[in-house]
DNA sequence: ACCAGATATCTTGATATCAAGGTATAATTA
DNA sequence: TAATTATACCTTGATATCAAGATATCTGGT
């Protein structure tokens, strides 16, 4: 089970992989997202919405990586397209809140099920437990990243 | 050692787990390779041509995951600093050779040396039977990606 | 009540990337 | 040889993102 082969170990080594794999499989859900007529980033944000509810705009920003101008035009295209309404937060009048409208509702909730099916495919390579250790890895991996 | 709450190893949890551990690391990255007044993309083809010789733009674009199209305006990117040179291929004249000028060499060397010392400290939570077992995972997730 | 600093969002200008199309060269086939 | 198809690169126009700054609002101390 051991190579003979000295292993590279070394971090820039095993953070190229990773991002080869990452970038591998985001053509893979690009692909797959973009048939629901989204990119990446809005699919993401109706993700959030879908599953954590009605969300403000700077935590939407943490939660994706990405910057506050950035989900600002984001959330401008869902709601061109009529898929997210901005309402002004009671608590907070600086704050909105981003919530779903019914079609958005509706679309998220297909599009993630159309992608969930793909993103099976894309790892049907994996075993069960290989899942399981790649996840407790990854996390290991990303802990304590500023 | 097993989790008594049921373990997500959907496809699609996964691949969420997966994409934020690489965002995560590709920000310290970026940040480590802008302090060479380099961006991701630039810095990646600098160290391909360090480490594998002059290569033609088509290559490039399959090693570096970049369209002809990003792949050109980052040599022009990389000439208009001196730091590559473009010549033409003898056997085929469709096709240009970009390789590292001398500053180029000395400049992605030094670069690399940093970021590498900065990668090593930023994966410095994982052991090295940990990112043994990593690779190996990613390896076998990326298998049979399109 | 007031002021200073923190926070939340939006605006602006710049950049990297992509997709699609264009041109030149090579390889293949008739 | 001539025509067709494939390949390699570049150009163009559009898009998403970011960084930095602007505006509005909140918070805590005086």
């Amino acid at each position: 089970m051991t190579k003979s082969r000295v292993e590279d170990t070394s971090g820039i080594h095993v953070w190229l992989i990773l991002w080869k794999a990452s970038k591998a499989i985001e053509q893979i859900a690009i692909r797959s997202i973009s048939r629901s007529g989204l990119g990446l980033s809005d699919f993401a944000i109706l993700e959030l919405l879908l599953h954590k509810g009605p969300q403000p705009v700077n935590v939407i920003g943490k939660r994706i990586l990405l910057t506050s101008g950035s989900i600002t035009t984001a959330v401008d295209r869902l709601a061109a397209k009529k898929l997210v309404r901005r309402e002004n937060a009671a608590a907070d009048r600086r704050s909105r809140i981003v919530e779903l409208t019914p079609a958005g509702r509706r679309a998220i909730a297909r599009a993630f099920e159309q992608h969930a099916a793909d993103m099976e495919q894309a790892l049907a390579h994996l075993s069960r437990t290989g899942r399981s250790k790649l996840v407790r890895l990854l996390k290991a991996a990303a802990i304590g990243l500023s």
